[in-house]
DNA sequence: CAGTGAGCGAGCTTCCGCTTGACTT
């Protein structure tokens, strides 16, 4: 047995390690944090000064028994997690759980996985550092009290089984103030003034820096210009520079490749996950933009041996943000010189990303000659401006560009642009002017890469959070991910070419989004409840406050019961107050008078979702109407006529010659129902007209559609099937679909054989036996494994209804 | 997924942060 026994977090880690520490270092990972609080109500006893249960997770006890036998085993145990709060924990948890002595523990830190630095750490082993220890249990105790305060004042007074917590409903709010920031938003529209000059390669563009707002001033601007005489008034050319981008962080990286490649920022690290697994690059989420010795050398050697010695340039950087604890390196290629690896598709390309980003900010900087011509006109006073650009020296622009979330808006695209060879007061010729009515935009939509932008800027989150943030608020219904079609809208062009000018009326499409964020009405609801009742834990600072006291604990400043008791004493009394007094939140809106009948109509949030009533709900002898929202519309913003519009029902039973064929719109859009079967509608059919023709090609082209997907039926039950899937054949049995057990040939499975899966899969959904049904079943990506396993029944159940 | 929204009430839900698989129709 090997003398020492060395623990860190990551396998991949550990692996690396092993490596370089030869045959007398075990190197095991602890897979993270190995105990966490118990999940009832008593995890933590307050009274006791917040004294805390934890317990080994059932997917952790594995794990920890491996590494408590080769602890007792060991002659010395090194315990090497991460130089943070959460790292110093995690030690702490090892030492506890592990049994392990006083005497026969070292722990050891460092932060790049290179063997100068491990050898370094294990020359420089220190104590458990307590105060540190002390922040982390702060950091979980105050986020464990208030997601299990204030979810079930949300279960008393919005909804069961929704969730509220530190860092997911700050997402939320932002997402909600955002979208309410754009309905408020009037757009503004302005003549903008742009001249082309010259011909041909030698022609170029000029801008009027001032705006117009109404046409009648562009008119004027533009008849002036008919006889002008247009010239040179000044050249001024001065030189710029660009510099390089820091290495990525988990941050910079997820709103890159959001960018870049358009992938979800859960895409994002799925992928980056291979790549570190393969030992392809360094450790993907971190907070740091530091690159280690060792790789500053490597990115040298590979600069100057592709582009030569003046493309490189030694650059440390330094993070911006001031919750960064920098336990790792930057993520960078863990070989340089590798410049495109092995994977699928989507590995090349974050590899290709990962390795120009780390190469370019070891680059020097790229350089410019701007030239700003001003260009006078003689018979206004005001004169034209035109920017160009000449890229001297391209530095680190020759591997990698940085893009910006701005980069669609193209208002300002003659910056780069490259004017001809000027003199001062040479005369030009005006070859087309014209005045284009702009409109101003309103602030974008969050992607879930810019949310995860504007989290770190606030310090809430940490970069093994951002993604699964993301998915908790839109698992919980808070927001949703969408595509959503723009509106038409007409801009005037006044065009001046040959001396006359023209007008003429053009459309534009706005406000079309892909992939945006929008918030729910659900979750406007949710936050305005939190915003009213509980303001300081919802505001934007209170993280990055908290995080100052936690750093005061870390220092041994600050007693850490201390701090979470004027914390929470105030904070449960709000608790308690809120839940005795505040009424319930369904988001309720008024809607005016019904025009025919002259009843109430209200809009609210229902079992169901947000719905319209038509009528008043005591009301005995007339029950009121109801009508659901569809995908797109929330409360605080449909009108009395989009409400009258949900009750039209477009075709009933009996208007089509086919009695069993209607139209309706249900939540996702119109379909037709034909018999028990239903059948979207495409988009630009319109359900109010559709004919009985139409209505019969769209269920024919869905069979052929299924057919197609058909490879067997069997005799015995038609509703048995063999189907083509997406990954491959499954059978299809009623609602079921059950997967084909390795080693099968699809195609020579019986009928029985078929039953059989069947039965057994129903049986499992029914009456999950144990870890298998409960594992296939998680709604939710994160929800623990812990929870599946110890309580399979009751999942179930409420599955069922 | 797909036309419902009463009221009763057992037993359930929920946080953030550190990790990786198993899984997907």
């Amino acid at each position: 047995m090997a003398k020492n026994l060395l623990i860190v977090e990551s396998p991949a880690k550990a692996k690396t390690i092993e490596g370089y520490l030869g045959k007398d270092f075990t190197v095991k990972s602890s897979y993270g944090h190995i105990r966490d609080l118990v999940k009832s109500e008593d995890a933590i006893d307050i009274p006791n000064n917040f004294a805390q249960r934890y317990e080994v997770p059932a997917d952790k006890k594995q794990i920890v028994s491996e590494l408590k036998k080769l602890a007792k085993e060991a002659e010395m145990v090194w315990l090497a997690s991460d130089e943070d709060r959460e790292g110093e924990a995690i030690s702490w948890h090892l030492f506890e759980t592990l049994g392990l002595k006083e005497d026969k523990t070292k722990r050891i830190v460092f932060h790049e996985i290179t063997k100068p630095a491990i050898i370094k750490a294990i020359e420089n082993p220190r104590k458990i550092d307590y105060n540190l220890v002390n922040a982390q249990q702060a950091r979980r105790v105050l986020d464990r009290l208030v997601g299990f305060e204030l979810s079930p004042v949300l279960w008393k007074k919005v909804k069961p089984s929704l969730s509220a917590g530190r860092v997911q409903s700050v997402a939320v709010r932002l997402i909600v103030e955002r979208e309410r920031e754009i309905n408020k938003f009037k757009a503004e529209a302005a003549f903008r003034i742009v001249a082309i000059f010259g011909k041909g390669r030698e022609s170029f563009k000029a801008e009027l820096p001032e705006r117009f707002a109404e046409q009648e001033q562009a008119e004027k601007f533009l008849n002036d210009c008919i006889d002008a005489a247009f010239n040179v008034k000044s050249l001024d050319t001065r030189p710029t520079k660009r510099s390089p981008a820091a290495p990525f962080t988990t941050s910079t990286l997820q709103q890159e490749a959001s960018r870049k490649l358009g992938f979800s920022v859960s895409r994002t690290m799925s992928v980056a996950q291979k790549l570190y697994e393969s030992g392809k690059i360094t450790y993907m989420r971190t907070d740091s933009v530091n690159l280690s010795e060792t790789a500053l050398t490597a990115a040298q050697q590979e600069i100057t041996s592709a582009y030569g010695d003046k493309y490189h340039q030694f650059r440390k950087y330094k993070t911006k943000s001031a919750s960064a604890q920098e336990a790792h390196e930057a993520i960078r290629p863990t070989y340089f010189n590798v410049h495109t690896v092995d994977g699928d598709n989507a590995e090349k390309r974050l590899y290709e990303l990962i390795w120009k980003r780390a190469i370019a900010s070891q680059m020097s900087e790229a350089q410019f000659e701007k030239t700003t011509a001003k260009i006078e006109i003689s018979t206004r006073k005001e004169d034209l401006v035109a920017n160009g650009e000449v890229m001297k020296f391209d530095g680190f622009l020759k591997v990698y560009l940085e893009s910006s979330d701005e980069d669609e808006d193209n208002t300002s695209d003659e910056n780069n642009a490259i004017l001809p060879p000027l003199n001062k007061g040479q005369l030009l010729a005006l070859q087309e002017m014209t005045a284009t009515e702009r409109y101003s935009r309103p602030p974008a939509r969050y992607t879930e890469a810019s949310l995860v932008k504007k989290l770190e800027e606030l310090g809430i989150g940490r970069p093994s959070t951002y993604a699964p943030t993301i998915s908790t608020v839109q698992n919980r219904g808070y927001v949703v991910k969408e595509e959503r079609e723009g509106k038409t809208r007409n801009y005037r062009v006044l065009t001046l070419k040959d001396k006359a000018v023209k007008q003429e009326q053009k459309t534009e499409n706005t406000g079309a989004e892909k992939n945006k964020l929008f918030p729910t009405d659900i979750g406007a609801v949710v936050n305005d409840f939190l915003v009213q009742h509980f303001k300081g834990i919802v505001d934007f600072h209170f993280t990055a406050n908290v995080e100052k006291q936690f750093d005061e604990i870390a220092q041994g400043l600050t007693n850490w019961t201390n701090m979470i008791r004027t914390f929470y004493t105030p904070f449960h009394e709000g608790v308690q107050n809120t839940i005795e007094t505040a009424d319930k939140a369904r988001g309720e809106r008024d809607l005016g008078i019904h025009p025919e009948t002259g009843k109430k109509m209200s809009v609210r949030i229902g079992r169901y979702g947000p719905f319209v009533q038509i009528g008043d709900s005591d009301n005995e002898e007339e029950k009121p109407l109801y009508a659901s929202l569809r995908t797109g519309q929330m409360i605080e913003t449909i009108t009395q006529e989009e409400a009258l519009e949900l009750f039209k029902l477009p075709k009933k039973a009996g208007e089509f010659e086919d009695k069993d064929m209607t139209v309706a719109i249900g939540k996702f859009g119109p379909y037709i129902r034909h018999n028990s079967s239903f059948y979207s509608l495409p988009k630009g059919l319109d359900p109010m007209t559709v004919t009985e023709e139409q209505a019969i090609e769209i269920i024919k082209e869905k069979r052929i559609k299924d057919a197609e997907k058909l490879i067997k039926t069997f005799d015995e039950d038609p509703e048995m099937k063999l189907l083509n899937g997406r990954w491959g054949p499954y059978i299809g049995y009623g609602k079921l679909n059950i997967k084909i057990p390795k080693g099968k040939e699809p195609l020579q499975l019986t009928f029985e054989e078929c039953k059989a899966l069947a039965d057994a899969m129903e049986k499992d959904t029914k009456k999950p036996a144990g870890k298998k049904a409960a594992a296939a079943k998680p709604a939710a990506k994160k929800p623990a494994t812990k929870t599946a396993v110890k309580k399979p029944a009751a999942k179930t159940t409420a599955k069922k209804k």
